[in-house]
DNA sequence: GACTTGACTAGAC
DNA sequence: AGTCTAGCCAAGT
C-alpha cells in the first residue's frame, strides 16, 4: 500500500527525531515501532535519503556498531554519542541496551 | 516496470 | 564463539 509506505517513512522520521540526547535506537527497534518489524534495512535506506537534520547518528545496529564506523567518509557517531554521554569503545557502543531509547 | 543495491536481523553451520 | 545464509522492505538504476 502506498499510503502505508508514506506512513512508515513518516513514523521513522518522527521516531528518530524523538530520540533524545544520550539515547540510541536500533534499526530493528525503529522498524518494529513503525509497523514493519522486518524492515530494518528499509529504515537504513530511508535514513540515507532522509533529511540530515534528523539525528541518524543516534541510530545504530543491534551490535552497537555504526555502519563500519563512518558513513560516506564522515564519522559522525562515536564522537557525537560520546559527547552525549554514551560510552563508546572501539567505535562500538558499550551497554547499548542501557542507552536504548524506548518511546513512551 | 523489473532488477539490483543497501546505513539490518535472526537463524543456521 | 565466529562466519555464512536467508529474509525483509524501500530507493535507485
Amino acid at each position: 500500500m502506498d499510503q502505508s509506505d508514506k506512513q512508515f517513512k513518516n513514523a521513522v522520521y518522527k521516531l528518530v527525531g524523538s530520540i533524545p540526547s544520550g539515547r540510541v535506537m536500533t534499526y530493528g527497534q525503529i522498524a518494529a515501532l513503525c509497523g514493519r518489524p522486518r524492515a530494518a534495512r528499509s529504515v537504513g535506506t530511508i535514513a540515507h535519503f532522509g533529511p540530515e537534520e534528523l539525528p541518524w547518528h543516534r541510530v545504530v545496529n543491534k551490535v552497537g556498531n555504526m555502519a563500519s564506523g563512518y558513513w560516506g567518509g564522515k564519522r559522525v557517531h562515536g564522537e557525537h554519542l560520546s559527547q552525549e554521554g554514551v560510552e563508546i569503545k572501539n567505535y562500538r557502543i558499550v551497554n547499548i541496551e542501557k542507552y536504548l531509547w524506548r518511546p513512551l
